[in-house]
DNA sequence: GTCTATAAAGTGATAGAC
DNA sequence: GTCTATCACTTTATAGAC
């Protein structure tokens, strides 16, 4: 047998050799995306690396030459998915301060955000991250600044604008921020919280972010 | 040496023999106290019955014997700590129908519920609880039947009252409960979950509650 | 970089004596 | 009920060949 006889072969029966870094970029994208599943499902002490091993398809010693160790695997996969997730929730910000409806963008703005973070992964992933938070408080750090940074920090910004245009009376837009996203969000995510199960219909969701907006706009309007 | 060289005497110098009951007794909390210790510090799973075994200064098998396995133990204990946390929280509720200053009265309430939770032993407990939901069900369902009949409950039949009396006006008095839990105690309880080192000075906190007392009244005052 | 094979230590749980 | 000693297994991590 050839050397060739192994491997794949173009069309013309030539050896594709593939480029090492493609590979080494591939694996370590299967080392990521195992790792997720069984952090998630397991926590990170029960995660055992052989299971990850297994489900990725890569030998043991290639997980260990790109991260070194199970505790900055972790890292790695946590803090790669967090900034991912919250992307999500971004684009919406901006609309507020031009709404003609300030009541209804502020609706339809905590709406979404309640169906995206409602959503299983990202409440196993929120459990994950504050389960461990006492052994990576990096990981807590990391969390509180990308939901703030880039969800909480532009709307202050628009809560801030609406103040000075006499729309609303605002004094600590901060603040502010904080209590229309526990009014809102914070309702059904507590429950879902300790109740992953809860049969929160879309009406009933629907209805408390409305209460939600309603009290702040009672509180908040000038 | 006789037989009654060994172990405590009483002053006539009699052998003192221990009710067995009440060592067994004695032993089981030992395993309980050294259990907590080390699940708060080191979650479920990276716990090991060898230190909790040392810790408690009873041996392996008495623990095994008293609680079966380590799910069992684990159960036991935090199901056993969640009341006794929580019963520190109840007193107050009764005082809010009669109360001749509302507004004081629901912020002395939420600032009390406040200290409470924020306290890190049981922050502590709350992140543990929280990261093993998707492996321990029933301790979600525990914590949160605990939190809202013992706290919530009495809140949601005052309010109803209050609005039955023309004070408030309460068209669903469950979720009025849950935006001013939210609202107040929810802001720093979030902030330090993610942050358990985050300072929150005695003056911050205070005006974190009356503001969001005022935000609850501005919505349901009549 | 990637693999197989294995080391070294720790895990939950139990048998058997008292 | 309680202990000591131990089992059977899994864990993270690495050595050495390619």
């Amino acid at each position: 047998m050839g050397a060739d006889s192994a491997g794949p072969i173009d069309e013309f029966g030539i050896p594709i050799i593939p480029n090492p870094v493609d590979v080494s970029q591939r694996k370590r994208q299967a080392i990521i995306d195992a790792a997720i599943v069984e952090f998630l499902r397991e926590g990170y002490s029960a995660a055992s690396m052989d299971a990850i091993t297994s489900r990725s398809g890569v030998s043991k010693a290639t997980i260990y030459k790109h991260f070194g160790n199970k505790e900055r695997l972790f890292l790695a996969v946590i803090g790669g998915i967090l900034p991912t997730t919250y992307a999500d929730l971004e684009p919406w910000n901006s609309t507020i301060v031009e709404a003609v409806d300030l009541r209804s963008a502020l609706i339809t703005l905590t709406l979404d955000w309640t169906r995206i973070l409602l959503r299983p992964d990202i409440m196993s992933l929120r459990r994950l991250v504050i389960g461990e938070i006492d052994r990576f408080p990096q990981l807590g750090q990391l969390w509180y600044r990308v939901s703030y940074d880039m969800n909480n920090g532009p709307l202050i910004e628009a809560f801030a604008e609406l103040d000075r245009r006499g729309v609303l009376r605002v004094p600590d837009p901060a603040l502010a921020v904080q209590q229309l996203v526990a009014a809102t969000v914070g309702v059904p995510q507590l429950v879902r919280t300790f109740r992953p199960e809860a049969i929160l219909e879309d009406a009933e969701l629907t209805r408390m972010i409305t209460s939600g907006v309603d009290l702040f706009l009672a509180g908040y309007t000038r």
